[in-house]
DNA sequence: CGATCTACCTGATGGC
DNA sequence: TGCCATCAGGTAGATC
């Protein structure tokens, strides 16, 4: 569920509440959630340490731990990561908890399981962790000359929101905030990216910089089933911004056309049928 | 290289 | 009420 702007915002909870924060203790209950490693590797090489810094990468959570070590978490489909205090009831699906002292808790929710966590030594990050190596240009954190941003555009022969979705091109667009930035655009899904004018490019280039800032500055998208919070339970508000993502029936703001729903790669996808092209 | 499936899971929702 | 199908923010791997 948690595209970059839902992994933003909860990277800088992270950060303003667990920075040089003491781990205590960790508990493992949920098989899945640590595949990486084994359970007590993992236990191993948090407690006693600190968390320094909480950084990103696409999707990824970054705990930059005092070892030099990071503590990377994928939230995945429905993974939270919530701050609670440790006599707080335990929602279930609780796979995780990191305890701190003063009686504070960071928990990993995770009922679908496809989440995870894992720590890894960054040196090694090529070999243990390749996902995150790989991952390509991210939209908030890496400053990219836009004519660099028009090679990786021009250089594929490929549907635009596969390019958009693809971590290792573009590290943080999931089936949101790429169906947002390409109505933003005037762009269709399934154009092949090859097929764009400079000047497409360019607009592409700023409608994903601008929507990854407005979604983060509205703390990231909640649908209907508010899956996704902060890590204080609160849900984000930047779904009352979305222009096409689950509106179809609904007129196109920029042009009154009636929007579309289809499915493309076996997702949702919603465009404008008339302004995007 | 690119497109299309499948799989990994639980839970919410809607039709009958 | 129950039962069944479908859908959900992601990603990796197999196959063509």
């Amino acid at each position: 569920m948690p595209e970059l702007p839902e992994v933003e915002t909860i990277r800088r909870d992270l950060d303003r509440e667990f920075a040089g924060k003491k781990v205590k203790a960790v508990q493992i209950t949920g098989a899945r959630s640590v595949r990486r490693g084994t359970h007590d590797d993992l236990t191993a090489r948090l407690v006693g340490r600190s968390f320094k810094t909480v950084k990103r990468r696409g999707k990824y959570v970054v705990v930059v731990l005092d070892s030099g070590e990071w503590l990377v978490v994928h939230l995945r489909m429905s993974g939270q990561l919530l701050k609670a205090a440790a006599k707080a009831p335990r929602p279930k699906h609780t796979h995780v908890v990191i305890e701190f002292t003063h009686g504070i808790q960071l928990r990993f929710v995770d009922p679908r399981t496809f989440g995870e966590a894992f720590v890894v030594d960054p040196a090694r990050l090529a070999d243990e962790a390749p996902d995150v190596a790989e991952l390509g240009w991210d939209p908030l954190e890496d400053p990219l000359p836009w004519v660099d941003f028009a090679r990786l555009v021009l250089g594929r022969r490929v549907q635009l929101k596969a390019l958009l979705t693809d971590q290792k091109v573009i590290a943080g667009l999931g089936n949101i905030y790429s169906d947002e930035a390409l109505h933003a655009a005037g762009l269709r899904y399934d154009r092949l990216a090859n097929t764009l004018t400079v000047q497409e490019v360019r607009r592409l280039f700023r409608a994903i910089i601008e929507i990854v800032h407005e979604a983060v500055q509205a703390r990231g998208s909640s649908l209907a089933d508010e899956q996704y919070v902060d890590i204080y339970g609160k849900p984000g508000a930047y779904q009352d911004q979305h222009q096409v993502y689950a509106r179809e029936g609904r007129a196109c703001p920029r042009c009154r056309a009636t929007l579309q729903r289809t499915k493309w790669g076996g997702r949702s996808t919603f465009f404008c049928p008339a302004c995007q092209i």
